[in-house]
RNA sequence: GCCGAUGUGGCUCAGGGGUAGAGCAAUUCACUCGUAAUGAAUAGGUCGUGGGUUCGAUUCCCACCAUCGGCUCCA
């Protein structure tokens, strides 16, 4: 390789290195600023991250927006100041006396926390030192773009036992066209957002009186859910799942066999007073203990199994009230959960089969290349936040990360991130806004069969309990449309759209003809409306394009003669006229082959 | 739960210690209309809720509720 090449490719911001490198250092331009205008100030770390990066500080005001301002021009001048960026090695007590003397605690406590052997490194750029285990660019001079994008709250070392200190966001680019790019991305992408689309669009909205976190689905938003939910249902039963309809809530006695009423008491919504009352109920957050239910009306033989039980199931989770979001983050929800009880042999298969289910949904959403797979595994420095021994854990993890090796899935492992019972594959999907969810989870549950005494006569003849695979097929239904809006902007693939076409004649002398093609379209199941106003169609055109309908029929005096329709794709944009028959069998094809 | 911002008619937003205004939307009338705004008129708000200060609060103060952006937590 020739030193220009090497030298390019140390330049090239598509280098993840060079790229974090690029945002480190200036995060740490981002710090000399603030110590500038704001010497009192702590600092705390200053990391680079996915789309920029953010440094935190202890300060006891919320940084304004009047003093980002500051701060970015301060950072200019830091820029223009060239400072040659220099690292030196320093051993441990002399690191933290440094730091100590230049009061900056959080600093000592970072060094403090490094393991024995670790290399203590210090940046130096101008007046400003920082502690970081770089590596950093050459010279302050090297940022060319850069820009404050927020300032927020967080808590020091992510504990929410630790201090809150003031955290600003930023990014930086090469140039200041990518920047640029970047910024108009991030402000098309909240032109997406479900939170605002979907209010405006009516799918659904909220109301002081009933509460946070639960949002009322207005017609539109529920009959895309009705949409997907039917065709959920149906294709579970062709996979030859059987429906139960179980209760919402149940006495605490349930949640105290699963697990739930000691590791999960503060997300349940509990009605009744356990000091007081004789019998405390509590809103079901999962499914699980009631479906087992089910499972154990009788003796079942090995034959039986597998047992595959669906439920288009509403769930109550007491969140907190900061973590609300629209659609995506609710105290109520609805569902399409399941349970399969398998025996041991039966496992791989009805894991994959899952599997299966969940990316066949994926696809007919077209949300298959939005996704990752997330092995959530428990964090064993925390037994105590689950049920189960460290052996079962281990063997059930080792378990399910053979299966996922088996069936190439391609996936991240994550500890802490499992169910109090059980390691999960989620299927992880990120909003506009970047921020990643779960969409879809598949749990391999091993302790739960046991606590509910589930168990099966073997050929053996010999009582077993089943494993139990916990597993959503689209996951949360309004999560889904959430992510649906934002994947669309609001124009839904046809077979969900809640108005697939609307008519609009030219004048109210052409109605008849109107509601006429009207009844047509409804008779082979096709979602219409009809715009019957007194309005010139040039307002019609405007009206109905702000709803995001698929399909826009103009008729007149040239379609009635032709029995034809003048057709406007929201996707495919002017058809010209079509016949009635033909654009018939254009949309009930679309509809069928669920296009998206 | 924590930090911060916000809350004025259906929507977007002005205003400001003396009981509120615009545009769009709505309704009515005229126009009977061919692809992003025809004209005129009418109606609509105890300024998120509850306290407090004041002669007087939508405006100032406090609490609560909700919305938004983060953190933490989670499907």
């Amino acid at each position: 390789m020739s030193q220009t090449d090497e030298k390019s490719e140390k330049m090239d911001f598509s280098n993840e290195t060079y790229k974090n490198t690029y945002r480190h250092t200036s995060s740490h331009i981002l710090a000399q600023a603030v110590k500038r205008i704001f010497p009192e100030v702590k600092l705390g770390i200053g990391p680079s991250i996915e789309n920029g990066f953010y440094y935190d500080f202890d300060r006891e005001k919320a940084f304004t927006p009047e003093e980002l301002k500051q701060i970015e021009e301060e950072m200019e001048k830091i820029i223009r100041e060239h400072f040659t960026i220099i690292r030196t090695e320093m051993p441990r007590q002399l690191a933290i006396d440094y730091f100590a003397s230049k009061e900056e605690p959080y600093k000592v406590e970072l060094i403090n926390d490094l393991p024995e052997d670790a290399v203590i490194s210090l940046y130096q750029q101008g007046e400003f030192t920082d502690l970081c285990a770089g590596p950093h660019l050459e010279n302050t001079s090297q940022v060319r773009a850069f820009k404050l994008l927020s300032a927020a709250a967080a808590y020091w070392r992510g504990s929410e036992k630790n201090k809150m200190l003031q955290r600003i966001y930023g990014t930086s680019f090469p140039d200041k066209n990518q920047l640029k790019d970047y910024i108009n991305a991030i402000e098309e992408a909240k032109k997406r957002d479900h939170n605002k689309l979907g209010r405006e669009l009516e799918f659904f909205t909220t109301c002081d009186l009933i509460g946070q976190g639960l949002p009322i689905l207005l017609p539109k938003g529920t009959k895309v859910i009705q949409t997907l939910q039917r065709f959920v249902e149906d294709e579970e039963e062709r996979r030859g799942y059987q429906l139960t309809k179980t209760p919402l809530m149940a006495k605490s006695d349930l949640y105290k066999i699963s697990g739930h009423w000691d590791h999960y008491r503060d997300g349940m919504f509990v009605i009744g007073d356990e000091t007081k009352d004789s019998e405390v109920f509590a809103l079901r957050p999962m499914t699980c203990p009631f479906q087992f239910q089910a499972y154990l009306t009788k003796t079942r033989s090995y034959r039986e199994l597998p047992i595959r039980y669906n439920e288009t199931s509403t769930l109550f989770r007491n969140e907190s009230s900061g973590e609300m979001h629209g659609l995506i983050r609710v105290r109520q929800f609805t569902i399409s959960e399941g349970h399969i009880a398998c025996r041991p042999d039966q496992v791989e298969q009805e894991f994959k089969g899952c599997l299966d289910l969940a990316n066949f949904m994926l696809e007919t959403l077209g949300l298959i290349e939005d996704v990752s797979y997330r092995f959530s595994k428990w964090d064993k420095n925390d037994k105590a936040k689950y049920i189960g021994s460290e052996e079962e854990w281990e063997s059930v993890q080792n378990l399910m990360r053979d299966i996922l090796n088996n069936m190439g899935v391609d996936f991240v492992e994550a500890d802490g991130e499992a169910a109090f019972y059980g390691p999960k594959l989620d299927i992880q999907i990120k909003n506009v806004h970047g921020k990643e969810d779960t969409m879809i989870t598949i749990q391999i549950d091993f302790q739960l069969a046991t606590r509910f005494g589930m168990e099966y006569v073997d050929s053996d003849g010999q009582k077993k309990h089943p494993y139990i695979i916990h597993r959503t097929s689209v996951g949360c239904y309004e999560r889904t449309l959430a992510l649906l809006i934002e994947k669309y902007a609001g124009v839904l693939p046809l077979w969900l759209a809640p108005v697939q076409a609307k008519i609009l004649p030219v004048a109210q002398s052409h109605l008849d003809y109107a509601y006429e093609l009207m009844k047509k379209l409804q008779a082979k199941n096709i979602r219409v409306q009809i715009d019957d106003s007194d309005e010139k169609l040039g307002k019609k055109i405007r009206q109905t394009q702000m709803e995001k309908v698929a399909y826009m029929l103009v008729v007149g005096d040239k379609e009635i003669e032709s029995d034809s329709v003048a057709v406007r794709s929201r996707k495919e944009g002017e058809l010209g006229a079509l016949p009635v028959s033909d654009f018939i069998e254009k949309i009930v094809k679309e509809i069928e082959t669920k296009a998206i």
